[in-house]
DNA sequence: TGTTAGCAGTCAATTCTACCGAGTGCCAAC
DNA sequence: GTTGGCACTCGGTAGAATTGACTGCTAACA
């Protein structure tokens, strides 16, 4: 009766151990070989223990229920995203080779540099390890306060608001007048900015002098134009690594150009990213992310976190078929050295 | 006699008229055509008023000499890339369609921002252009002099060095200490580090205190962090637009992987470009450029003066037979408008 | 009833052959 | 010196034949 039940309505995410076998062993060996695979491959395969015809008549029901396609009538099977996806669900975590291991651990001991040098080459380290194009986000400093903003005088009619964040970052805006600033007017300027915003973060509004003469308008450019950063992005930074590699993993020129023209573009890489981990998901595969060009490729996505708050992620970007063991481990290995390396106790140096 | 002498040692860089007419309609036809030309088509082009077998005879001696080869004996000829160099240095200048023109002008009048994000968008201008990616090179600061330096606090350990150039460049470091410092150690520092180095270059080393007490530490660190930049880079940016056209244009995927990888490569490409510049070159063809990697690409460069000094350059990557006409006027083109934006008067707002 | 061996059928990929045509080099005539 | 003509070369293409890796199906088997 259960077995009854279990053939006529299939809970699509639990097939039965030996679908389930056969799944895996398909996934496993195209994702190694990028060829159709056939039933006969997979009877021989370590953990299926039947014949070619029964690993058929199986696969022709993976097929019914969307977990395999075939090319052609005569050709092996493929995953589809469905069974990639079951294949990555079911995923058993793995870890690195000793060697990346090693590779990863001797990168943070030595690292040294500015948090975006660092971040860049971590990006590269990324990539390196996988073979795969990386992708390294920080996070924006909305939720930072502001430690320290000063305005520097280019010219009588050009200042440089130089804002500095508690989480490291330094941002420059340029403030421009319509009027000749004197250096003393810029001063008084910078010294109330400070007095003004000093503990505040971007979200906070503050109340700025009305008057009309030069500081006030000074300040109330200077406040503006540092607000107004807001909408377009919130100084998230992308370190892109391996880029070349797309080259080497995607079959078509079509997809290549494709991969690489949303990789130019930073904002959308960010919110790709963003948009992973707020469906809660690691890996997006095929379709899953809802960007279409990027539809022959999966994403994976590890979230930074340093003392409980998100700090950033990093992510890989491989063809549907990558292979997700590693590049998971890679990914979750590198995530948390980074939380850690730019968490507690470490010295930057 | 002048003839005989003429024909036994021809001066190689100048072919009679014929011989050149017809070179350049070879160059201009695969340029467009991407095929080997042969005699026929050149016969019939416009500028060329003799017979196939006139032509024929006229390309075995322009093979002879270096400016032209045959990928197989019944084939057409293609240049090589002398051939092309022969072709861009008699390229008399272009100018821009009406309609890309007014593209760049319109983009200069309505660009806003940072100098970061004029440079960044220029780029993609570039590359939108011309169908090429695009590189866009900004100067070091190594002789700007500096405006302001600050020294603010992130925690007793961390502080963060926070330097204004007259270029309008910030750079921020790290100054770490193995004490912990006070806040008003770190602003006597940071006023006497104002004292020290507003108006110097990063080339003037200046004296610094050689006490042994917290500020004297600061400001040792925070010198020595500071000058320490200068061998790597300096401060250089790199802006790349366009680099999904790699894809588009090249033909093998050997060789989009091998772009794409020195493309990776910020320094390399910043050296590349400057190693041509010195070269007094404003196009390297082929191997000129001497990276191996980029020998099927024709890399153009025009730098970008401002009030007579060398403030940057745009770039153009792109196969050898790219369209250098136009790529040379766009890239002229753009190089002029960026040195007028960030030149005198115009206003950044 | 589930599993298996065997068999006929399908279809992409490969190989081969023949052929076409673009383009050359050479030569003899102008 | 230029040109038209001719024989030749050789890459590219199109079609046919072959191969072989699969499948689905069926009948026998445990």
């Amino acid at each position: 009766m259960a077995r009854r039940a279990a053939k006529t309505s299939p809970s699509p995410s639990d097939l039965d151990a030996r679908k389930a076998t056969i799944l895996e062993a398909v996934v496993a060996e195209h994702i190694d070989t990028a060829q159709p695979v056939g039933s006969s491959s997979v009877a021989h395969s370590a953990d299926v223990d039947v014949s070619p015809a029964t690993v058929r008549s199986e696969m022709v029901a993976l097929e019914r229920e969307g977990y395999l396609a075939q090319p052609h009538t005569s050709a092996g099977r493929v995953p589809t995203d469905k069974g990639y996806r079951y294949f990555v669900d079911h995923l058993k975590s793995g870890v690195l080779s000793s060697a990346q291991q090693y590779q990863v651990r001797d990168f943070f001991t030595n690292v040294r540099g500015e948090v975006e040098d660092v971040l860049e080459k971590t990006s590269t380290l990324l990539s390196e390890l996988t073979s795969y194009t990386s992708v390294v986000v920080s996070a924006g400093h909305s939720h930072a306060s502001i430690l320290s903003v000063q305005l520097v005088s280019l010219d009588a009619r050009h200042q440089l608001l130089v804002t500095v964040f508690s989480d490291g970052s330094v941002v420059k805006h340029s403030v421009n007048t319509t009027f000749d600033a004197n250096f003393v007017d810029v001063s008084e300027a910078s010294r109330q900015l400070n007095a003004l915003l000093i503990g505040t973060t971007l979200e906070h509004r503050v109340q700025v002098p009305s008057r009309s003469d030069g500081v006030a308008t000074l300040i109330r450019e200077s406040v503006s134009v540092l607000h107004a950063e807001q909408p377009t992005t919130d100084g998230e930074q992308v370190f892109i690594g391996g880029s070349s590699k797309v080259a080497e993993v995607f079959a078509g020129v079509e997809t290549v150009r494709k991969v690489l023209s949303i990789l130019e573009q930073e904002l959308l890489v960010v919110t790709l990213v963003q948009d992973i981990l707020n469906q809660g998901l690691s890996v997006a595969i095929g379709s899953e992310h809802g960007y279409e060009p990027l539809s022959a490729c999966a994403v994976i996505v590890a979230p930074v976190t340093i003392d409980g708050a998100p700090a950033g992620a990093v992510g890989l970007l491989g063809p549907t078929r990558m292979k997700y063991r590693e590049a998971l481990a890679a990914a979750g290995m590198v995530s948390q050295h980074l939380a850690r390396h730019f968490g507690g106790e470490d010295d930057l140096a």
